[in-house]
DNA sequence: AGGCACGTCGCTCATCTGAGCAGTCGGCAT
DNA sequence: ATGCCGACTGCTCAGATGAGCGACGTGCCT
């Protein structure tokens, strides 16, 4: 930011060059000709120009997206694709459907005929599924089973459903709660036709989408909907994260918990093997469960906003 | 300034490239190799977010100088040098110090000691020598005879004598007025030895320095200097500008009038023959006259504030 | 189905560009 | 004077880049 003694012909003349090349796309040997100058000399004055700050290059978009941050993002955890949505709302529902037609706007622009969708429940996942415009025959698979919220509207199996009959694709969806009390009845559960051949899909998906939750209260439905014993178990394991009932620790490691042994849903192996997983998480408490997911490389791409991408950024 | 239909992986992937090579300087092949695209998509991609306005580039300085009008008005008009100050003020007498200085810093870092320096007579030139700091031993040549303003302290002489000897080089001058009431007088006081020695340094005169003015009253000390009838003569003629004592219309061609024989200064093609004639205009008003000295092809360097930069501008 | 129009992609080739290097000049102490 | 030092300049050469072109795929109309 600096600038040693420089006078003002001086000044004027890495302005005039710096406009001709970096603006009028001019080439330097032209420059040079033109100013009577070396094209070297040329180079050595636009450098100077850029390096004292007298030309400043920036990006900005004027519309919903912060394609800064995004572009930051996508290259600090080397997310395929990732997007930061411009809200100054925080409350969670609004974000919630912003984020939601942000992520419907994302799969529909990279989704092609020969992908397969995978589907975790989340609210924000259920928000996307009502502003998706139909996809190109796309089958989509269940990931997790049912968890009943008070209030919520959909459940995962009817998000999958809906999705595949607006798309013309077929819905591979399950009937089954995400957790039961015992070990011995979730294996049971896996073993019905209808579960198995749902999960057997699992590894013909390319492309999936799923909320992020922190393992606090108010933060993750698996959380609240957990008996006392096992969110105090998870904690003890060191859990941060769960990405749609993965847990993970705070660098992002996977947990194992005798609780995952009592769920219906994707585990961690399985959603390795997903070439892109998208995640939608909101809420600027989450911002250490991000960074989990993201650590961790499940996922592939992001959905989020200001705030919390600022966060996320902010120490990681 | 339009974006066609595109999405947010478009988007955010044409910023990502763009903060990549126009920022962090990286080359489009090694953007290409690492997102595994060809160098030419990562080209087009760019060349995308620059067309879109997804990237601006923009000169400014955080100073009195405005770079980017001075660069556009050097531009346009070939000009070797173009400094545009950047004040609010707009009452004459500040303006002249600061286009003073401004001009001062000019000359001290473009001139060398292989020139030569004409001096014309105008109060900013005069201003101008205030704030000069010592010249490399350059001769100093007086390009017009004295001019009396009331409440001016510096005559064209005495400008001249101050810069010549706070430099070491020679002062070239010659006490004459710089209107006559007749042909014949003028005639013979440019046969005075001294007169015509000065006059003699004209053609090695390598840069020089007047004011502009235009032909309306209170715009051109020597309009306001002149008698009434001359005043509307030049008028009539279509006279715009007065440089320095040579005159031009609207569109800068030199306009012969009778006045000129009985002035004692510099004249059309001598003024012509100089490499780099820095002019010195302030006001508004003058825009017209600035256009003029301008087109003429006389001025290689202009030293003037912004409001009057931007209306030479906007059209010409 | 075939043909057409359009857009997209990546290639070739000539040009542009940057890194590093050697020559030149002015200032300065000896 | 003489020789050194640092700043600046323009060169070489290899790598980066852009303009223009044909190949290909897609969608649409006949």
């Amino acid at each position: 930011m600096d600038q040693g003694f420089t006078g003002p012909a001086h000044l004027v003349l890495m302005a005039s060059l710096a406009r001709g090349h970096l603006i009028q796309g001019r080439s330097k040997i032209e420059l040079a000709a033109e100013f009577g100058l070396s094209r070297f000399k040329v180079a050595r004055l636009i450098d100077e120009a850029r390096d004292s700050g007298l030309v400043r290059i920036e990006i900005r978009h004027h519309g919903a997206i912060d394609v800064d941050l995004s572009a930051r993002l996508a290259e600090r955890y080397e997310l395929t694709h990732s997007v930061v949505v411009d809200t100054p709302e925080d409350d969670a529902a609004s974000l919630r459907e912003h984020l939601g037609r942000a992520a419907a706007e994302l799969l529909n622009e990279v989704i092609t005929a020969k992908d397969v969708l995978g589907l975790a429940w989340a609210r924000a996942v259920s928000a996307m599924a009502r502003s998706l415009r139909p996809l190109p025959g796309t089958p989509v698979v269940q990931l997790t089973g049912a968890l009943t919220v008070p209030g919520g509207r959909d459940t995962s199996v009817d998000v999958v459903r809906e999705v595949a009959s607006s798309s013309g694709g077929t819905a591979h969806v399950f009937y089954a709660p995400f957790t039961v009390p015992d070990a011995a009845t979730a294996r049971a559960l896996r073993q019905q036709p209808e579960v198995a051949r749902a999960f057997g899909r699992l590894p013909s998906v390319t492309k999936a989408v799923a909320g992020i939750g922190l393992w606090e209260p108010g933060q993750s439905t698996l959380y609240d909907a957990s008996s006392e014993s096992d969110r105090q178990e998870l904690h003890r394991l060191g859990v941060c994260a769960d990405v749609s009932g993965v847990f993970l620790d705070i660098d992002g490691r996977p947990v194992h918990t005798e609780l995952a042994e009592r769920m219906i849903g994707i585990d961690y192996a399985q959603m390795r093997a997903i070439p892109e997983l998208i995640a939608i998480p909101y809420g600027v408490a989450k911002a250490p469960a991000v960074r989990a997911a993201l650590r961790s490389g499940l996922v592939g791409g992001l959905v989020t906003h200001t705030a919390l991408a600022r966060l996320v950024l902010d120490d990681g």
